[in-house]
DNA sequence: CTTGAACGATAACAATTGTTAAGAAAAAGA
DNA sequence: TCTTTTTCTTAACAATTGTTATCGTTCAAG
């Protein structure tokens, strides 16, 4: 998906959209309630994270400029398994479905939307496959590479948890280096 | 993505698709070419591998009645980066990109294949979930209970790289239930 | 049927990570 | 500013996994 086309997509999208700020710490999407927006995240950060016997489990970063939405909450109706809360103070844009599905009799829009989907599915399952080949040390040096921006902006035990180990063990890894 | 949607959509593909068989151990998909056909699998298993350093990285398993291709290989030609081989005597349905190309001036199927994008979108997404959220020992049971023909079908060395730990580590989680 | 390769179990030791706890530093709130 | 909370580091020990090697067993090709 061509920087154009993204550009195309937002218009429809968020041509109309309303606009909310948010403080560090609110619950946008909250685990179990079915989830009816579609969002762009315009300034700051969220975290997605789970729920695992008590224990929080951070598994996603959103940074500015990204679409999102709660995928099979949004799409099938469905309560959703996670949560998304803000990290900083941010600003979201946000569409209710409804909105969505009259663009959907907008062939062009279709298309556009159809590409945003490829690009996506090819973006998870180059984050599955980098995840099972990876061990937790060579996972922090390639999101050290990669992003950043991450470490620096991110509390360190919401890194550790989207790596898979323990802030201790992620302590210990960082002094390796 | 309901089982008659599923139906229709494989129609649409399928209709008029070439049939192959093919023996254990054949590479469907090459890693580093380019992949143009979106394949059906009717009959076998097929394993998903990548080069690690020259180890082999097992990241996925393909069953019966699945439909898949490699994504960012097939939609945006570019050189494929794992390897899809059969692990049993198999049978896929095929066609090629020109093929599929045709087909997205009917309305009727652009709209089934965005549903089928959604739910492979919604897949990865809980697969990367639970491969954040659940440690070795764990994604084990997990897919011993949510998919034993796995463990019945499959050589235990693909699973347990499938699950990122060695043989020996499986051989011994498996000796502790 | 025979032979070599592939597969799985086990053992011993190394390396890594988890757990718990304590303390220092930084950030947030009053 | 002062206090409280959050965050990060470090240490000691436990648990898990990795590595290497050996040994039967099974599978497949000839």
């Amino acid at each position: 998906m061509t920087e154009q086309e993204q550009n195309q997509l937002n218009q429809y999208l968020f041509g109309l959209a309303k606009k909310e700020n948010y403080k560090k710490g609110t619950i946008i999407i909250k685990e179990g309630e079915v989830s009816s927006k579609f969002y762009y995240l315009e300034k700051g950060i969220l975290r997605g994270w789970t729920n695992n016997d008590g224990k929080e489990i951070t598994f996603q970063f959103l940074f500015e400029e990204q679409l999102f939405c709660a995928t099979e909450s949004f799409f099938y109706n469905t309560p959703c398994s996670y949560s998304i809360e803000t990290i900083e103070d941010s600003v979201l844009l946000y569409i209710d479905k409804e909105e969505m599905n009259l663009l959907q009799n907008d062939k062009s829009f279709e298309k556009l939307f159809n590409k945003y989907l490829i690009s996506r599915l090819a973006l998870y399952q180059n984050l599955l496959i980098a995840r099972i080949q990876d061990k937790p040390e060579v996972r922090y040096r390639k999101l050290f590479q990669e992003k950043p921006e991450i470490l620096l902006r991110i509390p360190q035990h919401y890194v550790a948890s989207y790596l898979g180990i323990t802030p201790v063990s992620l302590s210990r890894i960082r002094n390796r280096q």
